[in-house]
DNA sequence: GTCTATACGATGATAGAC
DNA sequence: GTCTATCATCGTATAGAC
């Protein structure tokens, strides 16, 4: 009998046990079984495994990215119309605000967050590939806006300073998940708004300081 | 013929692989074929595949902690003896000058930097646990040092911040790797000394921010 | 003690018959 | 879409040469 949501049911197992097993110890078996469909389904539906993989980063990556675009878009015209120019701290939250907040959307979004970490950690991978080439356009806007409200930063410094708030960001995206080495006295989870404004607070201040 | 330096080729041969593919995607055939030792070998003086993923980390990951915790136990000695609390950016140093001075030390080091930033994107394997336990003693002994240093933040706030440089600082020992999106004008390869200070400039920035 | 050659059972991805 | 067969490769175990 046709099951219309097979390649939903396959994406969905493949993105939870991508999260949390990696790609390469993730089997096409398990997959399947878990989605409760043939193992020659992945085959029929997305071609190989590496085409699954992207499928899956796909399917959360660029709504994502249309909502941190849209956000910086609209933070961009509202700066032209008043004339005045963004902060940094605005900037940088529309990139940051959307991401976390994809914790509050349950266990599937926080899969995906996991996912990301290791695609990170996996720069020569496939994944990367396809990761790289779905950023690139938003990445070019965020350092574009930045450059603007951060005039006294040669571009080198502006750079490197980017790719540290964000690699903080992809860092603690993980690191709900290890539990060990916490101190007693913090909490873990906390709301998400908090968590953007104590982010927010320490990169923010590590991208204005002047040198 | 007795090879003294087996056990030194397979370690070195894991070590690239593993860095380069990962734990899973690496098989012990091509650490064999690479070391130019027999396929049992691995099985013989280290016992199993993950055997010799542990003494991998091991073998370059606790000198690097005596380094580091050496310096950090320096500086709180003479801290004592002049009677001044250090700075948040000398403590921070201790833990970050000799973790990025590893690449001046050749490719092997490199290798392990790529290493250990795949580790910190497994958070449930094996190598993480592995990786926890030769971190703690160091991480409990500089949350302590930066919570004298910075007396005015909570725990929570603390815990975070130094979450956050360090997660920065994962993150850059991984991007050299990934040549893509770098804008002109920048340079990739800077001196170790000048990227201290540029990450420090950053990093202590948000630590000591008050909001 | 070290190392080699070889074999084993499990599991991998995929292709082709249906 | 599914089922089954196929074949490569995996980590590991073992027997024996040096």
């Amino acid at each position: 009998m046709s099951q219309p949501d097979t390649k939903q049911r396959i994406l969905n197992a493949a993105e939870h046990l991508f999260s949390r097993d990696g790609y390469h110890a993730t089997s096409l078996r398990s997959i399947t079984t878990m989605a409760t469909v043939n193992l020659a389904a992945v085959n029929y539906h997305f071609g190989s495994k590496e085409a699954l993989l992207e499928a899956v980063i796909i399917r959360r990556l660029d709504p994502l990215n249309e909502i941190r675009l849209g956000q910086l878009e609209a933070l961009l015209k509202k700066s032209e119309e008043t004339e005045e120019v963004p902060t940094c701290r605005n900037i940088l939250r529309t990139f940051v605000e959307p991401t976390l907040r994809l914790r509050q959307q349950g266990a599937d979004a926080e899969d995906f967050i996991a996912l990301i970490g290791r695609i990170l950690a996996e720069p020569r991978g496939l994944a990367m590939t396809i990761f790289m080439a779905h950023m690139e356009p938003l990445m070019n806007r965020l350092f574009q806006a930045l450059a603007v409200s951060l005039p006294g930063l040669s571009r080198q410094t502006l750079f490197w300073r980017v790719h540290f708030a964000l690699g903080s960001l992809s860092h603690i995206m993980r690191y709900h998940e290890r539990h060990a080495m916490v101190p007693e006295g913090v909490n873990i989870d906390m709301p998400v708004d908090a968590f953007v404004d104590l982010f927010l607070d320490f990169a923010v201040a590590g991208m204005e300081v002047t040198q």
